[in-house]
DNA sequence: CTTGACCTTCCCGTGACTGGAACCCCTATC
DNA sequence: GATAGGGGTTCCAGTCACGGGAAGGTCAAG
């Protein structure tokens, strides 16, 4: 398979496959034309970095993923580990930006938004009001 | 003031500040020794800026709250849409996380968590099964 | 033989900084 | 006067995960 059947197939840019080939997270072979040539095994690989960066995997996180994947002898508990680790990142984003959506409703809340200067987002932002930062 | 007094008033690293001037953010003053003199002015500034990264606010958009902050003439219905434009991007990303946070929550369910190696979750991100991407 | 689609490499740009090197300035102490 | 230290300055490179675009080789069809 050429690049552009395995992005369309994977999902993903051909730039991007080219970017996963050259920090090593695949390794296609290459034919006399000097094309790469995708294998199955290629094709898989990449899928399964698509759905792992879906769901907010690193690169490197992706990585070690592959590794377990490859590796027959692996036990579940590391992937496990893994991904509750990253579960965990995602929370504290989720919490982070609820913190900044209520302080920020709450400033637009307060502000009249009509023809007038008078804005108390400006003023939350200018004066570190009590309504003030995650 | 000098750089380092004014990055703890505000909060923010001396690099950073420094990189708010390169860009036009802020224009401090310079003494005859080349060192930067801020005004009350510029630290106003500078804790103006770092709440509304705080908030999530990008570079560009802090860039615009900024003029509206300068300009005594503002309509607050200006600032009120920026703010609300930017609550849509925060509402956004926090469904993207809990979308990946409630996919990956499954996965992790599923799985043992032991020293075999059978895993869901590396079939479920092989598989494409129907438990998948946001 | 040419056209046009596909492939290749290479290099620069993104956002918002961060780290580090190399160097100037100012004060205090010996 | 020399020196030590704690400021400050510039510039360059790196981060993360790509994306854009140029310059050029390859392939199948007409």
């Amino acid at each position: 398979m050429n690049i552009n059947e395995v992005a369309r197939k994977a999902g993903l840019p051909a730039k991007t496959i080219r970017y996963y080939e050259e920090i090593g997270l695949i390794r296609p072979l290459r034919g006399g034309n000097g094309y790469r040539a995708f294998r199955d095994s290629d094709m898989h690989k990449l899928s399964f970095i698509a759905r792992a960066r879906g769901l907010g995997f690193s690169i490197e996180e992706c990585r070690k993923l592959l590794a377990l994947y490859d590796d027959k002898g692996r036990a579940s508990a590391d992937v496990k580990a893994l991904a509750e680790e990253h579960l965990v990142q995602i929370a504290g984003k989720i919490r982070e930006l609820r913190a900044m959506e209520a302080t920020l409703q709450g400033l637009v809340r307060a502000c009249a938004g009509d023809h007038r200067p008078d804005c108390p987002i400006l003023t939350g932002l200018a004066d570190a009001g009590d309504a003030c930062c995650a």
